[in-house]
DNA sequence: GTGCAAACTTGCACTTAGTGTAAGTGGGTG
DNA sequence: CACCCACTTACACTAAGTGCAAGTTTGCAC
């Protein structure tokens, strides 16, 4: 209540970051060992050491603790993209956020997740609320840069292309190259991640 | 099994396609009259006079029942876009499918079922897939225009932007607007959807 | 119209998701 | 070291979602 108010993650708070990460990696532990859709909330808990409540009190569903993955993914790149100057062209910004996207030790994890979901149909919700989630995120970050009076259609529109480009490049990428980590292959995700934006940029012009 | 082979829509499946429809409806009757997140498939199955079973035969969730709402609206834009001549500039054929999106008729059940559910979070998964599959068939049709050779990564941010500035849009006009369906509303939705457009054909440049 | 086969509906039983509540338990702080 | 509060857990319950088998309707041929 003194000084350690709110700034510092207290030993409590660490705790629970704690038990929240050991919950999503048996979330994706299980997931590899017995295949999507085969276990329960039930198995992750097991795996996790924790009680099936427990599990609830931190996710909200079994998705949600896959899609944590892809959160933790996005909001690196969001991280980045806050961190830009203010007075740098927006899609410049973007385009270097979007580079911390083919980190090697980011992304690592995601395509895992890419590879054992494929085409599953309930997990693909909560994956698309990540992404969505991501939008809002930019959706702020660029208003707070642009100030108040920015127009909203240009705001939302933006930042929700953006986001499709990233999600366009990542989807190319995975089905050329399944979760091959190397060098040459992050350098071409890179690639995909910069034609996007540059296609953004152009208006799709076709002749570019 | 002689002339009616698969072209007409045989009795049966005018006979499913009313029972389906029968219980979209319901779905939206209930949500009216008890209000978001207080109703069950039950309910939805009693108003459709159907059992439970069926409700499940139709629809994979009760989230889904109502997302059937937006998939239409969505339908309808997408129809417009694949009547589009082929040698028009895709992004002039996205205004023009967009446009779509601002018929009265069309627009009205969509406009309810925002009002009704705001920012509710389950509902809004269904949604988010409804906006993806239409997302998914833009590339398709759009890889169709273009020949099977046409860039992937081009077709997937394309489509993708051209969705999220429809989406904005709407957002933007729903926000200012609420439920207002006059003649006059609906124009200035029109008018977000080209300004949006505009935005995505000229690389968002803020100059323009 | 009568009967038949296929399609559609329904009831039942079951597993799992998700939540409220109240009682434990243990770690951090004074 | 003892208290207290945050976190965990067990329990009980509602509702989602599904497989199955028995009923009921519907389209169709005769």
């Amino acid at each position: 209540m003194t000084t350690s108010e709110s700034v510092l993650p207290s030993r409590r708070e660490q705790n629970k970051l704690a038990t929240r990460r050991a919950i999503a990696d048996a979330a994706l532990s299980v997931l590899r060992s017995k295949g999507i859709g085969n276990f329960t909330v039930e198995d992750i808990s097991e795996e996790a050491g924790v009680s099936r409540r427990t599990f609830f009190n931190y996710f909200p569903s079994l998705e949600a603790s896959l899609a944590s993955v892809t959160e933790g993914f996005l909001d690196n790149a969001l991280e980045q993209f806050r961190l830009r100057p203010a007075n740098e062209p927006i899609l410049e910004s973007a385009r270097a956020a979007l580079m911390a996207l083919a980190d090697p030790m980011t992304v690592a994890p995601m395509a895992e997740l890419f590879s054992l979901t494929q085409d599953n149909r309930t997990l693909a919700r909560s994956e698309l609320e990540a992404w969505d989630h991501c939008t809002n995120q930019i959706i702020d970050a660029a208003r707070h840069r642009l100030g108040p009076d920015a127009d909203e259609l240009y705001l939302r529109a933006l930042a929700g292309s953006i986001v499709s480009c990233g999600k366009a490049a990542m989807t190319i990428w995975f089905e050329d190259r399944g979760s091959d980590l190397s060098a040459e292959s992050l350098a071409s995700l890179r690639q995909h991640l910069i034609n996007a934006i540059g296609l953004l940029g152009s208006g799709f012009n076709p002749s570019a």
